[in-house]
DNA sequence: CCAGCCGTTCCGATATACGGAACGACGCTT
DNA sequence: AAGCGTCGTTCCGTATATCGGAACGGCTGG
């Protein structure tokens, strides 16, 4: 690590980035500007990557996109997701019983990715995506991700990370939200009500591994007209219920909790 | 294309695509002698690419495995294929009519990749997994994609690809196989008894995009026992018009066929 | 307690990847 | 119709980034 990256590397990774805003298609030049690359660079990029099968070409407008080995190796890492696996008959069952779309996050850096989800049935429902990232400080998933993550990732994202505005009830005090935290940990469970985006609220609780320690996070987002309908409480126990479900069929047992030191 | 491809990139592909293999995780001297690079150039494109997301370490075991970037890519890869939205109901309707698996896959290199599937409800049932790659050459899926391909693609693939014999049955001659591939071509759907595993019947029709370019093919797979009991003109008949159901959502009219020239 | 493996670091020689400029093709505007 | 802008592609020389080999410390199992 302490090591200077590859820059070659470095650029091909950002190159692939650069379709996460899920444009159909790039073009040379385009890509140059958003990288600052020259365009000579950026074609040997695309032409290596085509070889791969990384990405390839679209044969009328010439620019590229990215190939199926991508999403091969997409597909691969899904399946060591065992969530999908434990999740999968959970999430059916917790959108049964609330009616709301249902997730399953995953922390990575600053963001939460939704490694699975199933839709409201409602007209009026949250549009989720799987492989979409959202904060950690302005979202239910997020809150529960970093109030049990280890106390130096914990201190390092509180200390590094810019607490962007959403709305005017967004967490952006560092201070503010380390308090947030402390109280998801000790009661189990997170929400977040018009903080990332007016009108929208969501409610999480953590997903255990074998070896107890908080991998995932399984939760609900709604309208928040319909959230208020629902009694909070009985609302939050139905979701930790639910994270304790697929807890379980990950391997980890509530009675014999393995002590983790968080060194 | 005449460029050499970028030595270090081409490496960090390969790295990737070694994870395919849908082992948990990996080493470094391990992945050292699989890709015979150094074990130092091997673990600075492990920290690189840890450093863009697109692996992560095992902090436990030391290995490393991909990360949820390459999660996110490939969700974002199945965006782009309409497909996805496309065939699902088609897929459903499908597997309720026939009962068996049903897959929809797309050509990629000598292989073909399934990209959507609903599995059987019978017990004995043929397993399949999307991002999965199979060969052209015993499937009635790369029958199909390779029989509608532009006939230079195929005749540089009879010329190049090493037809594998997987059971007695696989077709190995190239000539024999142009001939199996015209007939599909003729008659609209390829069928594959016994030529991948013996046991194993599959049937496939064509998908076209809005152009009437056949982007992937969609069929069903099934033990040979109860593909047996089903007439095969009729079953094929059934699939045949899966496929334009597809076609149809995917903007192509049979009416107005676009005629693809063949350089 | 040692032997062998692991992941990691350092270093010097050389191959390599970069930017800049030029090319042919295409599409739009004038 | 002609011209201008942009596209993707190719070529080239130089600076430097990348590779393999060797050495290190930690871990595990014999």
């Amino acid at each position: 690590m302490t090591d200077a990256p590859l820059q070659t590397v470095t650029n091909a990774a950002r190159l692939l980035k650069a379709f996460l805003t899920r444009e159909e298609s790039l073009g040379v030049s385009e890509l140059s500007r958003r990288l600052g690359l020259g365009k000579s660079a950026v074609h040997r990029l695309l032409t290596t990557l085509a070889a791969e099968g990384l990405v390839e070409q679209d044969l009328h407008t010439g620019g590229y996109r990215l190939g199926l080995v991508v999403f091969e190796l997409g597909e691969a890492v899904r399946v060591h997701m065992d969530l999908h696996a434990a999740a999968g008959s959970v999430l059916a069952h917790l959108r049964e019983e609330t009616g709301e779309s249902t997730q399953v996050g995953m922390l990575d850096g600053h963001d939460v990715v939704y490694v699975d989800r199933l839709e409201s049935s409602h007209a009026l429902r949250l549009f989720t995506e799987t492989g979409r990232r959202v904060p950690v400080h302005c979202t239910s998933s997020g809150k529960v991700l970093m109030a049990f993550a280890p106390e130096p990732v914990r201190e390092r994202y509180l200390a590094t990370a810019t607490l962007a505005r959403h709305t005017p009830h967004t967490l952006t005090d560092p201070g503010e939200l380390r308090r947030a935290l402390a109280t998801v940990r000790a009661r189990g469970w997170a929400d977040a009500v018009d903080e990332r985006e007016i009108g929208v609220a969501s409610l999480a609780a953590p997903i255990r591994n074998a070896h107890g320690v908080v991998v995932a996070a399984i939760g609900i987002g709604a309208p928040v007209s319909r959230f208020r309908a629902i009694p909070r409480k009985r609302l939050a126990r139905t979701i930790v219920e639910a994270g304790e479900a697929v807890s379980r069929r990950l391997g980890w047992s509530e009675e014999a909790p393995v002590l983790e030191k968080e060194s």
